[in-house]
DNA sequence: CAATGTTATTATCACATTGGTAATAACATA
DNA sequence: TATGTTATTACCAATGTGATAATAACATTG
């Protein structure tokens, strides 16, 4: 079998001849980020303060910038790429660094080049989504907690509203058709500048978009649960997350084969207990 | 309203200060290609060299590599982006370059960053999935034509077969059980080297699950084929991506409300003649 | 020109899935 | 014991899907 090195190109250079001449330079260079859509919702806390199930939220974890640029904003938990390491590793290393957990669901998302996108130079994003599970986790035990927070996620006609204690941040979204090949479809986009530093705005409506319909096709909402719930919380989940209510004979069907009875039941008072669950996987 | 530059970091500096002083060396830097996935299906030779129906294949757009590293070598089109350039707008050009064609499909697939994938040294890869309508295309009107050629993509339970005249090239594929958070899933991943350069065996692979599962929830299908088509003509396309063969009564209902008829009819002999249908948006 | 072969198209049926409402169950409280 | 609350099951209608059969519209052949 021929190797590599046989070959020689015009200049009769071997592939190690021109390995050990080339110059890293020759090309204009970047720098790449990874930046985290985490995810989460706290079910528990929302019941505790007496919400209706059509005001509860999604929540998305920000983090308050210290240096320049955006000094002061908030923005999506992010970091530079190791130079030894890769896209992966560098999500799973900036999200352990913000929340202090491990082992999330963890996706790439979409990577994000557009020129001016960072005043300081020409700096590439790869967004990853990621949720969490709630109950294992509290912002307390993050070293990041004084100015991280866990932001609630509402979307509305022309904008997306994300609010904490006092603080609320809106981002503007344009409805844009747009057409690609022989296929017209609706694209929702940020548009504008907002109290939300870089693009970040655009990297969180897209996961939430991809949240919303990744939902019915796939378990990952099973990632934002405790081990044991009840098929009403589940489907608390689901309706936060596509942001309309479902009808309980129906969902209940539908989300059998993916749950197994445990024998357990809440202890919740004024009314039948209902049974927990765990995730089943599939055979 | 509060500008930026009123706020001052740790050092006092204002952000258009940071700005100035900033050094764009201060971390490493890499590169960026944009690699394309192009994929079209050649029905009407397909017919005249009387394959079967479950003889016909997906083909991809692959180019013969004539510079370092991987001389000689088969790769997907690709180019490096431009410093003042999008993402999307790289691909278009590079996608334009190497098939002289515009305004086809085209979407953003997935970011490979794998610190070892380029020999030379840190390239970061964003590869892109593109669709093409073969009637409108021949591969002599592309400048490359002397270097590129179609293959028909082939997969089998470990491999990756990508065949053209007498080329054959075969990507080992390894089934790998992989759990992220909850959700266990079967990943389908190139191992080991290939004919192919770089890591394009699993860019391709990837193009090509994305494909597989995108045709039943989008009409991404319809860029394969010309303006005006038959129903047959488009349940084959059905078929070849999905790999299987399809009921003509179910696939007519279904894809009943994405077409419209043009009243016009085929010319074939020797049997009934087939309407000829135009995709119909939806409203 | 009728019989045959070929592909296109429609009809029909059984079955599964889904949207929706009603009924029942299992508690706590008044 | 009656009432309120949530959980769970039963049931029905409407819709969608897999599958086979029937019919239509040609060309070719005997």
């Amino acid at each position: 079998m021929k190797t590599v090195d046989e070959f020689h190109d015009r200049n009769g250079f071997s592939e190690k001849e021109f390995l050990q001449s080339y110059n890293p330079n020759a090309f204009e260079r970047l720098s790449l980020s990874v930046d985290a859509v985490i995810f989460s919702i706290d079910i528990e806390s929302q019941k505790k303060n007496y919400r209706k199930l059509d005001d509860q939220r999604l929540t998305v974890l920000l983090v308050k910038r210290n240096e320049h640029p955006f000094i002061g904003k908030w923005s999506l938990p992010g970091g530079f790429v190791g130079i030894e390491e890769t896209l992966d590793e560098a999500a799973i290393r900036i999200i352990k660094n913000k929340t202090g957990l491990d082992n999330l669901y963890m996706e790439q998302l979409y990577t994000y080049g557009n020129p001016n996108r960072d005043p300081r130079m020409r700096i590439i994003s790869c967004s990853y989504l990621s949720l969490l599970d709630r109950s294992k986790f509290e912002l307390s035990q993050s070293p990041l907690v004084t100015d991280s927070a866990w932001f609630e996620v509402e979307t509305m006609e022309h904008k997306l509203v994300l609010s904490h204690a006092d603080e609320r941040i809106e981002v503007a979204i344009e409805k844009k058709e747009t057409r690609n090949g022989k296929i017209k479809s609706m694209e929702y986009k940020t548009v504008g500048g907002s109290k939300l530093a870089f693009d970040h705005g655009t990297l969180l409506l897209d996961g939430l978009m991809r949240i919303r319909h990744k939902i019915d096709y796939t378990d990952i909402a099973f990632n934002l649960l405790s081990e044991e719930f009840s098929i009403t919380q589940l489907q608390q989940i689901y309706e936060i997350i596509l942001g309309k209510k479902l009808l309980a004979p129906a969902f209940r069907r539908k989300i059998s084969t993916k749950i197994q009875e445990t024998g357990k039941y809440s202890q919740e008072k004024g009314h039948r207990p209902s049974q927990f669950f765990v995730y089943r996987e599939e055979e």
